[in-house]
DNA sequence: CTGTTAGCGCGTTCAA
DNA sequence: TTGAACGCGCTAACAG
């Protein structure tokens, strides 16, 4: 019998160090000692793998975040994850977490500000190690500062202070290199369309966009809505309208969404009649008719960077300047944009 | 000044009860009380809350969790993310724990039932208060017991045993709905193609095909593969060989993805050529070419079920045999099946 | 209704 | 090298 008798009582409760330790007849820091590598005497340590293995000893994570004031879980913070881009920078961000051994806590802001502060305080309740935010249109570095007091930050996709580590698209560039290709296939008239003009990356590109177009010295068109619903309304005026532009870009797979739909109700054929490019690739890209071309953005490599200086702030291999990763982002050439 | 002398070397700590007690001139149990919305005398109550306040205290989660034993976090394993269905399920999910003021630990097993139970031994450390767990095949509910001993689960999108409360779509009808649908259309040779076909739902679709094959004496045709390399290659085989079938049903969306790249790379046109429905609605399936009949799930609904019974077990409010909820998909007809 | 105190499970001194 | 005792921040039990 392994179990000293005075230990029955306890038999369905959750086994602690101390459990541990008086099975294997020693103290509990031994324990302790053993399960973090720690050398003991080899005759001591198999006692103790012993009576770890027969009581499914595992330690609380609970305890020991409370001991050594780390919990081994970060925060991640985005406006939603029901989207190509979020869905896909979270599978990477769980990998990248996993290897790590930390868990992540995912929440949602959905684009608003108050959300987001609410869910800062949440992980400062929970004390995360580390945050990987997207941040919404807003943010004011002194606010997630406060929130998150000592918590190292890395602003995804996102970027609201130059003394806050960010890893991004070049959105600029991005948006000047759809345009740009829009316009050698002949355009003038590049209408650039977008919800929610005022988040960071496509406040970018469209800054780009504008950028191709003055340097052809053509008129900007921007086609704009706050929300989705009011997108189609204006996207189906202008189609109809005198000012109709014989291109688009598109910021968003979402606002490509959109457009295809809007144009689909109005039975306006897309293919050749009005070229477009959009922003990130999905599967079915190029199996609508006709196939997108899109900017590809290169989500793995973004999200490395990113765990990357996060965790060599918590670990304090990083001090100093903030650093700004910046990718370039890839034209996907389909058929949309008029390519054959 | 409000903060005495001997507070003044913790500045740059992060506030405790004691702080908040000290500086209120109460004791720590009524800060406590207080914050937990137990009644105090409102002359105290005024002093405590501007004391939270100009210390910016919040509790700290790992130590109530320590002394309560409850963690407020809840675990969901999932096989990826990056697909329609659990993106969206987590969204979904998401929003719901934070309703319950509840953060959700997200942890994928990519179809490995290593990785599984390595998973669910982590959110063992981390002590969540419940899983929801979209088990992969072949899992054993003794395993998931013993590695989460006394920890709710509720399987979502699987099955494992009829001990474990379960929220699943009514997969078998569903894959016969689908099937009897081609088959009104006057097809006999409609295949059923999928990846990993051991997968539970997976499984059950493929009863519900086989069931309506068999009820008009048809003869079941699998297209299926370990993974979406091989299965290409035998869509390819398939689709220009003898025994080409007339009519397709795709198991998922990955599989319905895999099916139309396969295809349009082989230069053959779906449109009319071979009808086909899917499984999971998404943005673009109505965009593709031809748009895409499909059976639609009701990710709100299941979810909001799973977290409702598992809630209900976390507080014992439902003590008791487990439940097993199953929710109708819907055919949303487009073009694709061969309707006008 | 309030304050004091013990202990949740762990890691870490400090003596032995 | 090992074990006993303390404290991380909080809440529950108990005493005033």
């Amino acid at each position: 019998m392994d179990v000293p008798s005075k230990d029955v009582a306890r038999i369905n409760r959750r086994p602690t160090v101390i459990d541990v330790a008086r099975m294997a007849k020693v103290g509990a820091s031994t324990v302790s000692r053993f399960l973090r590598g720690v050398k003991v005497k080899p005759e001591i340590a198999e006692r103790v793998a012993h009576a770890v293995k027969t009581l499914r000893y595992q330690p609380d994570g609970m305890a020991r975040a409370l001991r050594i004031g780390r919990t081994n879980t970060i925060g991640i913070v985005l406006p939603k994850v029901s989207n190509v881009f979020f869905s896909q920078s979270v599978q990477v961000i769980e990998e990248e977490a996993r290897q790590r051994n930390c868990a992540v806590i995912l929440l949602t802001h959905q684009d608003r500000i108050g959300q987001q502060m609410d869910q800062l305080s949440t992980l400062r309740r929970y004390r995360v190690d580390g945050v990987i935010i997207a941040a919404t249109a807003g943010t004011a570095a002194e606010d997630v500062w406060s929130a998150l007091p000592g918590v190292p930050i890395v602003a995804f996709d996102s970027h609201f202070s130059p003394e806050v580590d960010s890893v991004l698209l070049r959105n600029r560039d991005a948006g000047r290199l759809a345009t740009d290709h829009l316009i050698r296939h002949g355009h003038t008239k590049v209408a650039c369309v977008t919800g929610k003009p005022q988040v960071y990356s496509f406040e970018q590109r469209i800054s780009g966009y504008k950028d191709a177009m003055d340097a052809k010295k053509l008129n900007p068109h921007l086609i704009t809505a706050l929300d989705y619903e009011q997108l189609r309304f204006l996207l189906a005026a202008t189609i109809r309208g005198k000012n109709r532009p014989t291109a688009l870009l598109s910021l968003s797979d979402f606002a490509t969404l959109t457009i295809l739909t809007t144009f689909s109700e109005l039975g306006i054929k897309l293919a050749d009649a009005l070229p477009l490019i959009g922003f990130d690739d999905f599967g079915f890209a190029a199996l609508v008719d006709p196939p997108l071309t899109v900017i590809r953005q290169p989500i793995e490599k973004m999200v490395r960077y990113a765990m990357n200086t996060l965790f060599r702030r918590i670990e304090g291999d990083l001090e100093g300047k903030a650093h700004q990763i910046m990718l370039p982002g890839d034209l996907i050439c389909r058929r949309s944009c008029g390519c054959v």
